[in-house]
Parts: C-alpha cells; structure tokens; sequence
DNA sequence: CAGCATCCATTTAGATACTG
DNA sequence: CAGTATCTAAATGGATGCTG
C-alpha cells in the first residue's frame, strides 16, 4: 500500500538524513527524492511534505536533475487543475539497493561517526587556546 | 603488495572517477581519496598522482574533512625532511564495502546514465528549437 | 497546483604565491 | 615535502513574487 509519506520520515537526526554518503545528483535532495518514490508515484506537493525544509525551487532542480540521469520520469496527468506525478524508472528503481547498502552503512557506524567528529574538534579547539 | 599509484587511475572517462554517487564528507576528492588509500598508508604527494586535477589545496581539504570524519589518520613520520603518512582507520576501511557496491552499480549502468543524459538534452534541445 | 524568474547570501572550488 | 594565505570564480541555496 501506498502511505502518505509521514513528514517525520527524515527527521534531523535520523541517520539516513544526514546520511554522509551523498548520491551525487546534482544537489543534497537527489537521494532523500528517490527514497520518497520508493513506493510507487508522488504528487510535486507530496514530495514536499518529508523533506520539510525544501523550496520549490530546490525540489524542482533535484527533480530536473534526476530526470536528465534518467532515474525519474515525470508524467502530466490529464484532469482539472495541474497535476504532475514523478516515478523512479527501472533504472532509478536499480539504484534503491546500493542506496539500502550506503544507509546502512551510515546507521550501523553513525555513533562512530559523531564520535569522532566531536573528538577532533575539540582536540582543535585545545590547540587554538 | 602496495603498488605506486598509476597517474591514469582516474581517467576521465572511467566510471569510479565520474561516479554519480558522491560519498558527501564535504568535497569531490574524498571518494577517490579512499580507494587511493585501501591498499595501504600514503603520502600527500604520493597522493596527488592518480587525482591529476586536484589542487594542494583541495586535496589537503578533503583530507581533513575524512580525519575529521575518523576514516582517515594522519601521521607524521619522523626522519629527514617533511614526510606525512595519511591511512584509512578501521572505520574508514568499513566503508570500502559499500563503495565497492555503489561503484558496480554505476559501471553497470554507465552506459544507460549516458544514454539518458543524451536523448534527454536532445529532446531539450528540440523544444528549445 | 506546479512551477519559473529574479535577487541575494553562503558555500565551495580553483589559481597563484609563499612558508617551515 | 607538505602544506598555508589570499583572491577570485563558480556553484548552491533560500526568499519572494509571478504565471498558466
């Protein structure tokens, strides 16, 4: 089934979120967009609900780019009103596995990563006095 | 045996060098940066061989945001002279899996990313008259 | 509704010159 | 050798207003 996608679905410490590995669309939304069409077809405005802090115009470009790479087909619906829908093609479909891999990278190592993080940087401050 | 880096490495053509999956710790060169060190510790200079168009500057940078991020250590080597070691950690060594499965799905699917990219500047291209 | 145009702030990258 | 400093250029991101 398909839900509507929960606006919580990338909250700001989740690690798939700030996820340090980038699928390098162009911009920081190409990947969250293609976990959003994981489950079938999304409205424009539909989209904008998970990613909370997106514009307009940053959620166009992400679409755009991903439309030229071939990974997303955006479809006009006939109807009243405008109506536009996006789906990821086979080949944006291909990419959901080694995106799975790549997440789970980041949440079995995210504690790690902060760590470290946390330690340089105040081993630098140290440094500067 | 640890081999010095070929300067072709990183052709410009070659799929893990135009590699539409960024591995996001801050720059362009970290992911290459990474396969440069998974045979083991090499030097700054060492480093900018396979890289080609990577500036001391760009390269310094991507190398302290991947010790900032623990995956890289850095180790200055006593003796004559300036001599700096850089080396993936156990956590930065855990992420040569996943890269491993993001860069074999872009070499299988280079050929159709290109293709996409081609029929979908054309068909701009057209409408644009 | 689904955008595009415009303006502006911030970030990022490269070129170049210089240093311990 | 392994960087740092400085400047500049380019890319990116957000805010706002307008359109079919």
């Amino acid at each position: 089934m398909r839900q509507p996608l929960p606006a919580d679905m990338f909250d700001e410490l989740c690690p798939s979120s700030l996820n340090p590995i980038r699928f390098g669309f162009g911009d920081k939304w190409a990947a969250l967009v293609i976990r959003c069409l994981q489950d079938g077809p999304r409205r424009f405005s539909e989209l904008r609900v998970p990613l909370g802090r997106v514009t307009a115009k940053g959620l166009t470009r992400s679409l755009r780019s991903l439309e030229r790479g071939g990974l997303v087909r955006r479809t006009v619906v006939a109807g009243a009103g405008s109506r536009v829908e996006y789906e990821l093609t086979p080949l944006g479909r291909s990419m959901l596995a080694p995106m799975a891999v790549a997440c789970a990278w980041a949440e079995d190592h995210w504690d790690e990563l902060l760590e470290a993080r946390e330690s340089h940087d105040a081993a630098s401050l140290d440094r500067a006095g």
